[in-house]
DNA sequence: ATACTAAACGGACCATGGTCCGCTTTCTAT
DNA sequence: ATAGAAAGCGGACCATGGTCCGTTTAGTAT
């Protein structure tokens, strides 16, 4: 809502309400993957072209769906207490950074996958912007020579399909995924 | 082709020659992206049920299309001179694996997108299976603790989507991209 | 040659994400 | 109160990947 928004229409405030309950009604019965548009617009008694206006596309709904616990998510890298917010050396909040968008994405997962997929670019959605962004601050502050490429190394190799396939479908518990990140980070960043 | 294979019927080795040349074409006229399978059956004079016999989803097709550079690719990170091949040290041969794989993709990236969307898990690719297992065995020789899931990490960093999107989308450009892969893997793999 | 069988065929059919556009509703200016 | 404009609405429609199943055909056994 940009600021000089014309006043949100009364009939579409209703219709989104009624999208954003039956959507979260939908997820918690069948799980996301199972969310058809379809069904959407028949169980929210709204026309279909409504659902598309109001979110874009599916991934825009899922995006829609994921923002309260991303918000939670970014407020606490940006401004919670260290090591995950700001005080600690790169390395250290970079491991917590890793840590907590694996539990965070097993969490949110199959919104998340929803969310990436269909998408041209995952790098796209928003948040992965600035996940992106961050981890780019802190492996320049750490003396990465290309902190541009390697946090899009890094972001891949947190991608959401990854963990989520990783933990459910290949049997990896999450603590292997965390000490490997950890590794991983430790020796990127331990100083010649 | 398993070795009891009961002999391949006539009309479908020629329906597969029919298919591969007409996918050969629309790729080189209209690239991989804008081929659907209506016109591929239509430009073979085949019925849409033949197609999928023979290739089982979009996802096949597009992986029969890539297999002879694929395996060409393959050979090369398994037999061939080093540092690619077997007699370098881990550390050479996996910034050379980095690397040739970079390029590869660059060459083939419509293709390698194609066959990974629309697969359940893009890990299910058998030649992301072998680069998966060819990085492990690589990264256990360096003394990584967890080599199976870091050559997971490596293999998601290498991913097909980001390396397109970073030059085509991102306008990074490829030495960016191996430079910074060989940071990553001089980084991870130096002793402490 | 004939009859039989399993493989292969083809295209109608389905599900689903997404678009289009004529109709309706809300808001605003008078 | 009224009229006009802009935003919103709905559902028919489209494109495309994928499935189904009745029909055809290549090989084989007699």
């Amino acid at each position: 809502m940009p600021l000089g928004a014309p006043h949100e229409r009364s009939d579409a405030a209703r219709n989104r309400e009624r999208l954003l309950n039956a959507a979260r009604d939908l997820v918690a019965e069948l799980g996301a993957e199972a969310l058809t548009m379809d069904a959407l617009a028949c169980k929210a008694h709204v026309g279909k072209g409504t659902v598309f206006r109001r979110f874009g596309s599916r991934a825009g709904l899922m995006m829609t769906l994921l923002s309260d616990s991303e918000s939670e998510f970014q407020h606490g890298f940006m401004f919670g207490p260290p090591p995950l917010g700001p005080g600690a050396p790169p390395l250290e909040r970079l491991i917590a950074f890793g840590e907590g968008r694996i539990y965070f994405v097993l969490e949110n997962g199959e919104l998340l996958k929803a969310a990436g997929a269909a998408t041209r670019n995952r790098f796209d959605v928003p948040a992965t912007k600035l996940s992106h962004r961050h981890m780019e601050v802190l492996l320049r502050e750490a003396g990465i020579a290309d902190p541009w490429v390697m946090a899009m190394s890094l972001t891949y190799a947190l991608d959401p399909e990854r963990i989520v396939d990783d933990v459910r479908v290949r049997g990896i518990s999450p603590t292997r995924l965390t000490d490997s990140w950890r590794e991983l980070i430790t020796r990127l960043l331990r100083t010649a």
